[in-house]
DNA sequence: TTTAAATTTTAGATTTGTCTAAAAATATTT
DNA sequence: AAATATTTTTAGACAAATCTAAAATTTAAA
């Protein structure tokens, strides 16, 4: 059964919401879709209806494993289609998200088989996030939010939680991108700001608000 | 300003019929969408308050300027699509349509210029239709209908008036492909069929229902 | 040229996804 | 624990795109 493109927004939010959230809230759905609270409610019922969710009212709710599997479908094709853009059609990094997020709704197995076949099969996208195979397995990758990472503890910027020009822009400023090697130096009560070492060489200070955007993992030194 | 999917399959539709038909019908364009006389007409009053097309009630209609290089870039979009997944996803000639009826609605302009770049600015799709360039120019290329051939004349098959299963797999069994040589050696007016030769080897007949589906070219010896 | 047939349009209803405003339930604060 | 604030849900409405059935118009036929 194919699901409508609203469906699928609603779906593919709250799962990104419940990794973090658990139990997901009628208005943070509302304010990551920027709709009213009323329309979530009532896609809520669809959705209830039709097997994807588990809700009762005022309790919040959160996907059953059918309403997982359809999410990280849908999520397989966003980033199968954002890794498309930029290694295949030279996009920018900040550019892809719009398109691919009506990339995603396109209704063709075939296709995305197709896709990932030309793209080798990739296991992640252009921001650092995991591909979901066409079963719903992710690569899991140790990934930490940047303000819970351990002080000179050497890591790796892998992935980004954000895709506007603003915090791109920032990042390029600071020569933090994709692959940077990083080490968090200092950390600073007042401001909650970070002091890192960006590729063993650079200095520089991060505001809370772009280390909580930042996603970086422990390098390991198998070799 | 940006139109609906259901807008643009109207659009696109009546651009097809009217450079055979001159004047569109309702009910053609009914029976080419599968859908019923009166949402034509609802549709018909939307893209008209729209200034897209010509239309007085009863009198028929047809797409303005304005309409024709709207249709000429949802045409664009098709085609392209068509030729990525021919040439770069691997499908089959008969695999693409129902996919490219979806990739053609998606809004953005710089995919486009992006996706037609990658694809080396192609000039025709692989049903051999010419592509509109960004202006909506197209390749003229003088296709006549195969029964409208003349005798004795070299030819070549370029390009298929339908994207059935079952007409490609006659197609397949006659040895005819895009490109092929075709001479139209005899015609029977008893059933209006046809006998060709394909590349100055095979002799096979041909329906009249298959000629109508098959367009040919003038081939110039210009060495 | 009237009558019959076909085509096209209107009228009214339905589904999907959305909205605002008000009511109900839950949380928070004093 | 009352009062207040916040969150969530309901009620009712609307736009887009579709439908069926009936009316209006045009075309074809007897």
């Amino acid at each position: 059964m194919p699901f409508t493109a609203a469906e699928e927004n609603y779906i593919k939010t709250i799962y990104l919401l419940q990794t973090t959230e658990r139990l997901v809230s009628t208005n943070s759905v509302a304010t990551t879709l920027e709709t009213s609270a009323a329309s979530v409610t009532d896609m809520l019922k669809k959705l209830k209806l039709k097997k994807l969710l588990v809700y009762e009212k005022y309790k919040g709710f959160k996907l059953n494993n059918e309403g997982k599997k359809t999410a990280l479908s849908i999520i397989r094709k966003h980033r199968l289609w954002e890794t498309f853009l930029v290694n295949t059609l030279q996009f920018k990094w900040d550019e892809v998200h719009e398109v691919a997020e009506q990339l995603e709704h396109i209704q063709s197995n075939q296709l995305i088989d197709h896709l990932d076949n030309f793209l080798g099969n990739p296991q992640f996208d252009p921001h650092g996030d995991p591909i979901p195979d066409a079963s719903g397995k992710m690569p899991t990758l140790s990934q930490i939010n940047l303000t819970k990472f351990p002080l000179h503890i050497p890591g790796e910027v892998c992935s980004v939680g954000s895709q506007s020009s603003d915090m791109l822009s920032l990042l390029s400023h600071k020569h933090i991108e994709i692959g940077s090697k990083i080490i968090v130096e200092q950390f600073f009560p007042f401001d909650e700001s970070i002091d890192v070492k960006i590729n063993n060489k650079l200095l520089v200070n991060l505001s809370a608000k772009l280390a909580e955007h930042l996603y970086v993992k422990k390098l390991s030194y198998a070799s």
